[in-house]
DNA sequence: TGGGGCGCAGCGCG
DNA sequence: GCGCGCTGCGCCCC
């Protein structure tokens, strides 16, 4: 019964104005953008639109020309003993030398390309964050989505936050405290809503996903593509 | 104007 | 972190 607890204008929160940056890095000669602060109990997230429409276009336009995603059994799935394909694309890239686990395999990154690069550096002069992975998720219409999930930070840098950067439709996203699932909740916490849109900034800070699950539900009503790049701080590979 | 039907969204379950 | 089936709700139409 926790519909939409937060109503839109109480979990679209108000521009707050120009303010510092959330974790402290040096803009380098960018004005600071109009960060949005979404706060509740062990959830940290910062938002803003990073990118205006015409740049937004252009990234968008490349990377749906140059992103590759996975095929075959990493497009794949398995849940209760039963495999699905994943109801969007994904991909990954990031520095040479790092490994990572999905789907139970270790895989390598994808080497960099310049449109990565270019949103990356982005992030990373407005942020202050470094990052050394993204994760691409290609949702192709509202049909796509992604359910309730926590990113596994085994392999995260601890403390480092998720940087989230959204290219076409907008889409709604949604948190919710990992105590207030299921069917006897062992507290009362609102879900937090949230739409993401073109050219938009998500950062994700800790503890936020060691306490609140995260989901991009299915919107029937949106026909037009979104792609998402979730840039993470990959622990090096030990030897 | 109101009620029925339909489609969407959320949730429990495996 | 999947799809399915069920349910509730809101909106549209007659």
């Amino acid at each position: 019964m926790d519909r939409f607890l937060v109503k839109p204008d109480q979990g679209d929160l108000r521009a707050a104005g120009e303010e510092p940056v959330p974790s402290g890095g040096a803009s380098g000669g960018q004005p600071n953008p109009n960060w949005r602060h979404l706060r509740a109990q062990g959830l940290n997230c910062d938002y803003t639109i990073l990118f205006g429409k015409a740049e937004a276009d252009e990234i968008f336009r490349e990377l749906e020309q140059k992103v590759e995603y996975f095929t075959g059994a990493l497009a794949k799935v398995q849940v209760f003993g039963k495999w699905h394909n994943v109801p969007r694309k994904q991909a990954t890239y990031g520095d040479a030398g790092l490994t990572y686990t999905f789907s139970g395999l270790t895989l390598t990154p994808k080497p960099w390309i310049p449109v990565l690069e270019r949103v990356r550096d982005r992030v990373c002069r407005v942020t202050g964050q470094s990052f050394n992975f993204v994760l691409i998720n290609r949702y192709k219409d509202g049909c796509d989505h992604i359910g309730e999930h926590r990113d596994d930070e085994r392999e995260l840098a601890p403390g480092s936050p998720i940087a989230s950067v959204s290219f076409g439709a907008c889409r709604d996203f949604l948190f919710r405290h990992k105590d207030s699932r299921g069917k006897r909740p062992q507290r009362t916490m609102e879900a937090v809503r949230l739409q993401l849109a073109h050219g938009s900034l998500l950062m994700m800070n800790h503890p936020t996903n060691t306490h609140w699950y995260h989901s991009l539900p299915i919107r029937k009503k949106v026909l037009a593509p979104r792609v998402n790049l979730t840039f993470r701080k990959i622990l090096p590979t030990e030897k």
